[in-house]
DNA sequence: CTGAAAGCGCTAACAA
DNA sequence: TTGTTAGCGCTTTCAG
């Protein structure tokens, strides 16, 4: 009823009307159409009354405004870019909690959020430069598997935010909590509770995270005097199936020995793996052994896994913040943030997957 | 040792070079620079001599091409919009998992991936048109909550694609999977398993797949000949915090009661807020009470929870494989897709809280 | 084989 | 208060 019946045009229409067209429909230039429908900044103020003529001749002609070509003038997409890797094989928690605080926080400041995948990072980062054309204004890179020669990829015209980078790039502001001392805080409370065997599966030894994890492990092994059993750290990959391969390769590998008491996987997928392996030879988690993780996302908290969380939508929204602050201040609209490291503290997180270790121990089958 | 010496300059240069820039460097035009560099279909060949010479300017300039203007030409971004939902509370892990596939499908195609999060569709409908504004050539609703009267939101110039959209726009091309078969072949499942007071904690009212889940909640007791038991039907939303809220109520109301034998919750959100629930209770699962979720999301997965799967992955990808064909159609570089509405399967997942029934009643407590 | 000119839609600077 | 001009960076058409 409401629906006006001059709308009843097919979908899908070439062109949408232009600032010239609506000026040429109110009688007037496409400036003082561009003044009233887009605010731009002309010299002067335009009448009410050709004001309302502009206002019905845009509504008329169903007028939008093009953000391409606001971008060329403007020089900005109001889009920021987050790059990182997806998995197609696995959904990646990691990614999906500072997406969200990165969209959030985008939105708050009126800008877009487009991500781009990249297959890996070896491949991607020649890719970098292609992202930074215009697209988007800023771009964070998301946990970057990159080394110091990758610097000559990053684009001098494009701000860059990225969260925990493996190495410090001139110029971009790096966001990251402090792995070590949640390891160490974990691993140190597994002490505390009398594990002493405790494996560690770690994520790969090219990762500065999974490296921050084995040293507060070590860490805390050193604080309490302990010297970690031989051979209870594995490296691996950052995944579910990392996890339940090198639990089950290292089972095999120490038949017959003592058990491990608790296991500290990398992250809370290799935790989950580790869970399913666990499941499948019928160990009971915490009462034979216990399992945490690392990171707090939602596998975790479905698993009631205990964990260490790391404030990862919070690092999505200040690495927004601080690109667009980065943005601004490029265009000349702001002073550049001064900040160019930033380290947010971790926090343990109890679930019921860790308890006491047992009286006597259990045998490797 | 590989960087060249010229990189030393600061970062976040005012700006990039342009085709004129590199024309100007290699002593030729901006057109011959744009055949060469960017693949302009200019009507004759350059000649190798010149190619070269342009080919050196660029790598000295560092010359990229800027992504708006040659949108502003080709009237394209290569880039899919996918507007959503999504809570701030909440990870919505039904988006994860269709976003994966969109944007798998859409960088198979060259095509970049932009997500609006709208704070809900009630407001959001309104801003649908400013999303379609150029900066992305279609765009993907993702489960939107919008009415008919909605219709007059959609632009007529941007492609549209729905997924498990609650009514059917003129014109957009709709992807959902068969919910109702689901939640009969699930509730069925039950029925089977001598499951007779099944308590279902259903979505929104306003929601078609909410409404759709009940209705094969119904269809399998009609199947079955058997009688639902009165107010075992409760309207919730679709997260954790709901789940918890209506099971924590319905309890309360029902106390004294015979307990459900089973639940079956309207989506894995919320089977994880009963799950949250019946553990405080002391209340074991599937010993006690039997519960199953719907969706198949990695909380499913996590919590080892029996659900109906849905292709959420797949419907990301069709999505995006039909929104390209779309814009490529409304490009005139194709045929548009004749499909207008596409119905995939879904499947039983039998997780460890599904078992039989006790043989004699709970009370609730 | 190459260049000049015009235009995509919008906006800032300058005239009137 | 309004219009004209020029240009953002790129591409296509048409003339050389």
């Amino acid at each position: 009823m409401s629906t006006p019946p001059s709308s009843t045009k097919a979908r899908t229409t070439r062109h949408a009307a232009t600032l010239a067209d609506v000026g040429r429909e109110a009688g007037v230039s496409a400036m003082a159409a561009s003044a009233v429908l887009n605010g731009a900044k002309t010299s002067a103020r335009i009448s009410d009354e050709t004001r309302d003529r502009i206002l019905e001749a845009a509504r008329r002609l169903n007028y939008r405004p093009n953000a391409t070509a606001r971008a060329l003038t403007h020089r900005r997409m109001n889009t920021l870019g987050l790059a990182t890797t997806l998995s197609r094989d696995e959904l990646n928690q990691y990614f999906l909690e500072v997406f969200n605080g990165v969209i959030e926080a985008a939105a708050e400041l009126g800008q877009n959020t487009t991500v781009f995948a990249l297959p890996d990072w070896a491949q991607g980062a020649a890719r970098i430069p292609q992202l930074c054309d215009g697209r988007i204004d800023g771009l964070i890179l998301l946990a970057p598997l990159l080394g110091a020669e990758d610097a000559r990829f990053l684009p001098d015209h494009t701000p860059i935010v990225s969260i925990h980078a493996n190495v410090d790039f001139p110029g971009v502001i790096n966001l990251e909590s402090d792995e070590e001392a949640g390891a160490q805080a974990m691993v140190s409370h597994l002490l505390a509770l009398g594990h002493r065997r405790i494996l560690h599966l770690a994520g790969p030894s090219h990762s500065l995270g999974a490296r921050r994890r084995v040293d507060g492990y070590r860490r805390a092994h050193e604080l309490a005097g302990i010297e970690p059993p031989p051979d209870h750290v594995v490296v691996g990959d950052f995944n579910t199936e990392s996890g339940r391969r090198l639990l089950t390769q290292w089972l095999q590998a120490h038949r017959g020995e003592e058990m491990p008491q608790a296991i500290f996987a990398g992250n809370d997928a290799i935790a989950m793996g580790c869970l399913d392996v666990l499941t499948a030879r019928g160990i009971a988690v915490p009462q034979q052994v216990s399992l945490v993780g690392f990171d707090d996302t939602v596998l975790a908290r479905a698993a009631r896994l205990a964990t260490v969380r790391q404030p990862l939508r919070e690092l999505g929204q200040r690495a927004a913040r601080l690109l667009v602050d980065s943005v601004d201040a490029k265009l000349g609209d702001a002073a550049p943030p001064t900040v160019t490291n930033l380290v947010l503290p971790t926090e343990l997180v109890v679930g019921t997957t860790l308890g006491a270790p047992r009286s006597q121990p259990l045998r490797i089958e």
